[in-house]
DNA sequence: TCGTATACTTTGGTATTCTATGTATATAGA
DNA sequence: TCTATATACATAGAATACCAAAGTATACGA
């Protein structure tokens, strides 16, 4: 299982780009990460939902609740301009930090 | 300037990563850090050496006073065993994240 | 009717973080 | 001589973040 430091480093990136690719609920984007990451990164409800309560409250994405004819309605989430800007500035923050840990792993131990 | 709650995900394996390439002390491996981060990543010495401290009482990382003649003395650390097994542990749950992020990044946005 | 899957919410204790502050020394430069 | 800057390490405690646990609610299959 994945640390939980790095899930939580990960988790607006991860958040905002499943959003890209269409709206979602909170219910469905468990369901998606368990299955992208392998079933290596899970996330309880508890930890999800304040997230997206927490990335609507900054602007980031957009909820609007949306009724089922045979169960209960779900709240789904759109991301807004302001979120997509986001992703992509915390996007090059990731590769950025990824890159420097590649250069630390080229390095040669000196013995 | 990278995000803290990125920079906390990275540290363990940023200086893992240095000390496998050879012994250090905190004051250098800030430097070394800002160097390979091209200045985005800063730690200031209250947020390493806590940490230093921590890897250190986990066993992963050992440490030694070395006298210097004109200066005042350094702490050195090395890398342990353990800690050379961690390295790898925790590269590949950084590596493992980043695969699904790539993942996510290739989705096409539906519109 | 019981268990399971779906679906969302919130509280509050715990853990983590890191700012601010302190200690100490050497050297360059004004 | 005084000051600033770089080196070098340490820690208290305030602030923040995290997330497990518990709660609410509905549908459906066994």
């Amino acid at each position: 299982m994945i640390p939980k430091n790095l899930t939580a480093a990960s988790t607006k990136l991860i958040i905002l780009g499943i959003l890209r690719q269409g709206n979602s609920y909170g219910y469905l984007i468990i369901k998606k990460i368990k299955e992208l990451s392998g079933g290596k990164m899970k996330y309880s409800d508890g930890m999800l939902y304040p997230v997206l309560h927490n990335l609507e409250k900054e602007g980031l994405i957009q909820s609007e609740w949306v009724m089922q004819d045979d169960a209960r309605p779900r709240k789904y989430y759109a991301i807004t301009e302001n979120g997509k800007k986001e992703l992509v500035a915390e996007r090059e923050h990731w590769v950025h930090v990824n890159s420097v840990l590649e250069a630390i792993w080229q390095l040669k131990p000196t013995k």
